[in-house]
DNA sequence: CGGAATCCAGCCCGATACTG
DNA sequence: CAGTATCGGGCTGGATTCCG
């Protein structure tokens, strides 16, 4: 990691994005996991039990579930309350800190929505003049 | 993918984010790549030279560079102008589109910076409990 | 029902070396 | 300077099985 400090010196003001410096890198790695967004957004419409959550994103596989919630409820996202009911059942629900991110979340979901078509297009358009 | 029609049908009006109807994911994936925002953030400032944006990552190879800033052209995000100079240079700046999205990438990105402190106290927190 | 544990394929991505 | 090509390790994440 000496090539932070190399950087730092090397150049005229350019931010530098760099791992230890940036807590931007340390929740974008988060956001970015595949699975996180989605149920954060989902539990953003309310409380969800487990299956509930599994079915609201049809394609996690329960091991991805699990580890992604774990790791919501471990950074403060989420939280875990279990009910001592016969089958047992779990409910997840956001907590201040995790309901607070669902407005940059939305913004960027309404972004998806709103330019998806075009993305598409200019994809196909790039494809076509490489062949 | 027939579980989709399995899920449809099953539950109390929850919103499904399958791959096909959801464009969230489509976009999503991208902002995940662990690279694609910085790359935008960065070229959100302005035009950038394909050393600058090195300087600008550290920690970026040249092969997830030039891999990432291909999608991002070839998603219309950015556009590649290559001056015939000696030695050659090459400009990477935002297209219209992809300077729609700074507004959100920058929201997340302030959140990030106005919570990451509280998520490593959540982190830490949870990691003792457990020991 | 909500998990935990194990196994394993695939790809992501970094390191390295070579080009115009 | 701005790439391309190739190799290989590690981590992500799916499938399966078992538990309270």
């Amino acid at each position: 990691m000496s090539a932070v400090s190399q950087a730092n010196v090397a150049d005229e003001r350019l931010k530098v994005f760099n791992t230890e410096l940036c807590p931007v890198r340390d929740v974008l790695d988060r956001i970015g996991d595949k699975w996180s967004t989605l149920l954060l957004l989902t539990l953003g419409e309310g409380p969800h039990r487990f299956g509930a959550l599994k079915r609201a994103v049809p394609d996690i596989s329960q091991r991805m579930l699990t580890q992604t919630l774990r790791d919501l409820q471990r950074d403060g996202m989420i939280s875990r309350t279990v009910f001592p009911t016969q089958p047992p059942s779990v409910e997840y629900r956001l907590t201040p800190m995790g309901a607070s991110i669902l407005a940059p979340l939305r913004a960027l979901s309404d972004w998806a929505d709103a330019h998806h078509a075009a993305i598409k297009v200019a994809r196909a358009a790039f494809d076509e003049d490489k062949g």
